[in-house]
DNA sequence: CTATTATATAGTCTCTTTGTTATATAACCC
DNA sequence: GGGTTATATAACAAAGAGACTATATAATAG
């Protein structure tokens, strides 16, 4: 539970989606990726910190140097708990109303739906 | 990107994901939904205004009641983006040397590393 | 039309997140 | 040892998230 609320919080931040996309091609060091990211170094060592904290990237030492690479320990967990609503909506897809319900918007008495409501201010 | 961000952010709460997890059992109404968790309606209208800006949850209009089942658009977007890394661990680890770095601490020069750094203060 | 039910929006507070700069720590290089 | 490089931590400001109460809007019931 602690660990979902990291990760998936941990991706919410596009630098550290940047982050984990530019480790997808390969270990790289923490000037490394300040570099090509417009914002300075703490600011990377922080994300670093919270995509370890999330499984999301493990780290090593090398003499001064903190090589990062992915890890799979992130992924696994948010991989685990999505598969519970795959299935609920593969499951409820396969519910027919639930398709029909979709389909036509309204579906009950005869007045005025999907009219006062349709502003879609979303 | 923009939906990344909302998506993966909306999952980053607990009681959203309790909401989904709610959700995933059937349709169900707002008032029905915020029963159950200890927080006040508005708060759960908002919470599920965030999941369905997020592709997470779609909603009916039904009289007075808005019922919300969950929607596959977040979920497949999500996906999507955790292909890419997907790719890149099992390619990291078919790679030995990550494997091997992974195994033994350090592996350059020889004097005390592992030592000093081995607070493990995370 | 009026009251009631279901939900949304606004205003306000507080806690968290993210970024910045300044500084600390650790390991190298000479 | 002394300077330099790589990274971490601290202190702080600005922006955002989430909750609450009060209130608005929509539709239904009478």
């Amino acid at each position: 539970m602690q660990t979902l609320n990291s990760t998936f919080s941990a991706l919410a931040d596009p630098t550290r989606r940047a982050i984990l996309a530019r480790l997808a091609l390969g270990e790289t060091t923490v000037m490394d990726l300040a570099q090509p990211f417009e914002i300075t170094q703490p600011a990377i060592s922080r994300h670093l910190k919270v995509l370890e904290i999330a499984g999301l990237v493990v780290r090593r030492v090398d003499g001064t140097k903190r090589p990062c690479r992915l890890a799979p320990a992130g992924i696994a967990a948010i991989d685990q708990w999505l598969g519970v609503l795959r299935e609920a909506l593969a499951a409820n897809y396969n519910r027919l109303d639930n398709v029909v319900a979709a389909m036509n918007p309204p579906s009950r008495k005869g007045k005025n739906y999907g009219k006062t409501n349709a502003k879609n201010r979303r």
